[in-house]
DNA sequence: CGGAAGTCTGAAACCGATTGCAGAACTCTG
DNA sequence: CAGAGTTCTGCAATCGGTTTCAGACTTCCG
């Protein structure tokens, strides 16, 4: 059995409400009375219950996470840093993970709501109103989407467009591939426009595939379609679908990057692994899931005292193997 | 502000115990009262505080799951396997990364104790009497590691084993090499275990290359010397070395399968996506995850009741693209 | 019809912390 | 030295449920 504050309190010849006291305001004891409550909490290995704490002060000390599919190596890296960002705060991390599934995110969302102080939720897809709803109720951040005034984490996509784009401008290409995730993905319609932005301003034709599962499998289905355009260079909405590209091309006997250049985005693991090597635009995944924690603590602290809920994270053009000077046959 | 048990007992003019009865011990009030209490529930859209009732019956409805490292991709199917099942007994998944750190993984381990009533742990390296120590305090259960007679749920890796090397003898193999993951892991010593055995009774040659770490970049280590001892086929700790493996021995020169075949272990996604698709032993993780919670929550239930605390999953090589006939020059 | 057994319900204690309030002890100040 | 002001501590209420216990009311049976 764990000791209780009580027999702290008796141990050290003082009432609960001192010891309290002196592990959570120490400034409003006596500094010699604290000493011999700390001193007694230690030996009895004293921890305070968090459920009697949580039930007076409304707090559970939790934090909860919401991705859509861990199986997608953009998240765990991004629970990751949640993760280590959280237990510095002392706050545990409640996670959940909704297989992309709209009814299955309603339903976790209504349960974990009730067991968190804040919520992170990464539902690139989910209703609009949903959300709304759910930030009137509950102390929340996005990730990966903006929605409104909303506090939520970002990556600067526009950035990274630019920066994708003036790298195939200066490899000599002029005219560049898109394929894209799913349409109704924030993301997806975010890095688009960017996209659209980007080559205008640098004179270069855009040329859209169309719409894909953002897996490996949707690159490989892309890429008949991009071969056709006749792009010397793409663009995909994620590695994984520039890794199924990757794939597709070379088995339909094209050399990249010397028939064409590929660019994906996000810098999973497995970019680096592949053969080529992948370029793509870097994603600070982890720093994402801290600046989250970061901004939702600060919420919890002060409600409306948070000049800037609306953070954007650099992007950075990480150049691998699969880009290369187009062909100019 | 949420509903409270008060205000559903005023509501339905019966007593909060009634409530409380009625909510959790249905055939205890009468059907007509149980009826009325329901309903004005529904309509005051009450959900019984968690705090208030961890507070006195002991319970959190937290299970702890500890893993290494999320970035590994076996980790993130497991968690998906956990997450999901402990959903179903409505249990929410605290979730802890140690970042193979030893002393993070001590520390996490004190403190989520306490905010759970079962813990899942995947502790490769750990120190056996840290686990019994912590065993003798806390509901666990080992993932993908036995200690002594504690609960646990790992894979049938001789069978695993079995497999891999009946299916190189068929290919006309008679020596194969393998790549060891980390010395002091607990699967890794159960796989060399098993492959002697397996590589023994077949009259097959073993040559072991040594210990390396469980990433890609173990792998790219790993090539050289497995060239060096002239087997004409490998085995590797886990996919990811053998996808490793496959990149340097391509960088050598070596064509895969024709100049030497390779099986890796876990069967990631990534296996299906290299080239050559990576032959391998393919694990269910997420059954696995599954299996663990099954088994936690019947120990909680009744600790000493359960039949069968170690809990031994099947195996299936799955064969793909890295493995072919040997050659005979 | 009386009493035993059974069925429901409510009052109150309790889980383990936090916190408002009041009083004790001490320090200053004029 | 009286009285005001500080500083520190303890009492008791409180959070929102669960559970023990006892009592009210039925039902059943001899």
């Amino acid at each position: 059995m764990r000791a209780t504050i009580r027999e702290v309190a008796r141990d050290a010849g003082v009432s609960p409400s001192t010891v309290s006291r002196a592990l959570s305001m120490p400034d409003l004891v006596n500094p010699v009375t604290r000493e011999r409550v700390l001193r007694a909490a230690q030996r009895l290995g004293y921890e305070p219950n968090r459920a009697a704490r949580g039930l007076i002060t409304g707090r559970t000390g939790n934090v909860g996470l919401i991705v859509p599919d861990l199986a997608n190596p953009f998240f765990p890296s991004l629970v990751k840093g949640v993760q280590a960002k959280a237990r510095e705060a002392d706050y545990a991390v409640l996670l959940a993970d909704t297989d992309e599934d709209p009814a299955a995110e309603r339903d976790l969302l209504r349960v974990l709501a009730k067991q968190v102080d804040g919520l992170i939720l990464c539902s690139p897809r989910g209703r609009e109103e949903d959300i709304r709803a759910l930030a009137a109720t509950t102390t929340l951040v996005m990730v990966n989407r903006r929605v409104g005034k909303l506090p939520s984490v970002v990556f600067d996509n526009a950035d990274g467009m630019r920066q994708a784009v003036a790298h195939l401008q200066a490899l000599g290409h002029r005219r560049v591939g898109w394929v894209g995730g799913p349409r109704s993905s924030w993301s997806n319609r975010d890095r688009v426009r960017a996209l659209q932005t980007a080559t205008a301003a640098a004179g270069m034709e855009l040329l859209v595939a169309g719409n894909f599962p953002p897996q490996f499998e949707g690159g490989i289905a892309a890429a008949d379609l991009v071969i056709a355009s006749g792009v010397t260079s793409v663009i995909a909405y994620n590695d994984l679908m520039a890794l199924g590209l990757l794939d597709r091309l070379r088995n339909r006997g094209m050399d990249v990057p010397r028939d064409i250049s590929v660019i994906g985005i996000d810098d999973i693991q497995m970019s680096a692994m592949s053969s080529p090597t992948l370029t793509t635009v870097s994603l600070t995944k982890e720093q994402a899931g801290r600046a989250a924690v970061d901004l939702l603590l600060a919420l919890l602290e002060q409600p409306d005292g948070v000049r800037n809920v609306r953070r954007e994270l650099p992007t950075q053009l990480l150049v691998r193997g699969s880009t290369g000077v187009a062909r100019t046959d």
